[in-house]
DNA sequence: GGATGCATGTAAAATGTTACATGATTTA
DNA sequence: TAAATCATGTAACATTTTACATGCATCC
């Protein structure tokens, strides 16, 4: 069947993390949003403010996020939650098959694209080195839900038997 | 050891993968290097010229760059090729441990994250759907070298084969 | 009570996307 | 020779990073 009419412009990946993330929450601020960027384990979402706050005013203009103002103590606080409209956005992303399928970004795989840059031994003390870095210094998301590290485990087993694997045929010539 | 000095600021992903790409040609134009990058199987990286030339003109500018001007027929191009300084830049990020041992961005990785937003079935579903998409979909990068073809095929399999496993376990709960 | 970190942002600058522009060359 | 596409960009816009600012709360 075709797609039906989705909606007219889709979610960018961090459009989409992001309705996740409140979704998951239920309601929250930009300030727990970051937080979950931040102890996430890639490097590519820095979760920094300048791109969470003006991401979140956007997604509340498009009526797609709603906020409730809160007074805690002195301090005063914007939670923020799904419209209508953004549950169906949310749900259109989480079943795009065309960019859930797409293979991403991995600086390793960049760098084994140009395996013929470095010396033989080099090539295998770097892929050593940055596999014993990741195994040891990438910190599963932080969460409440067990799942997600050992799911973590899986990824980063499978993405250094892939790197290992790659690293055999290259040698073989 | 200390990392010794490295070079001042480092290059992206970006900046990175653009001298590569330059050095293995040699010497070539904007537009081939933007060419590498569109054919790259990866939906990451755009190759739109409005990246691709003031990329190439700012690396020109900080010297990492050298160029020159040539007449093909009417037609003018200019060829970029790595200064000295290039090369050591290249290098350095070649070998940064830190950088290539990053877990990097994977759309379905994100997806299964939010594993719980999807029925059982249904996320059976997409991850199948998906699955097939990118090994009938996703096509190897373009290039003379075989080898890449090949580590690409690897790729895929262990992608598909962490997404499987991942699908397990969330099943198992 | 001073330092550190939590929580809330904003502003300027860098970077990247989208859309346009233009002429040359190839192909149907 | 008209259409396609190669090759070269530029301009406006959107997004993201980096750096700053501010006040509250906690810990040392």
């Amino acid at each position: 069947m075709p797609q039906s009419k989705q909606c007219a412009e889709s979610l960018s990946e961090l459009e989409g993390t992001t309705l996740a993330i409140i979704k998951e929450a239920g309601e929250c601020t930009p300030y727990v949003v970051r937080d979950v960027f931040r102890n996430s384990p890639t490097e590519n979402w820095s979760g920094s403010a300048g791109a969470i706050y003006p991401l979140i005013a956007r997604l509340e203009k498009k009526g797609i996020l709603l906020s409730t103002e809160e007074q805690v103590g002195k301090r005063k606080r914007t939670l923020y939650r799904l419209s209508a409209d953004g549950e169906k956005a949310l749900k259109n992303w989480l079943l795009d098959v065309k960019s859930g399928a797409g293979i991403g970004l991995d600086p390793m795989r960049t760098r084994l694209a140009f395996a013929d840059m470095y010396g033989a031994d080099e090539l295998h003390e770097y892929v050593r080195q940055a596999m014993d870095y990741m195994m040891a210094e990438i910190p599963p998301p932080k969460s409440d839900n067990p799942l997600l590290e050992k799911t973590h485990q899986i990824w980063l087993s499978h993405r250094k038997a892939a790197v290992e694997e790659i690293l055999l045929v290259l040698e073989r010539g």
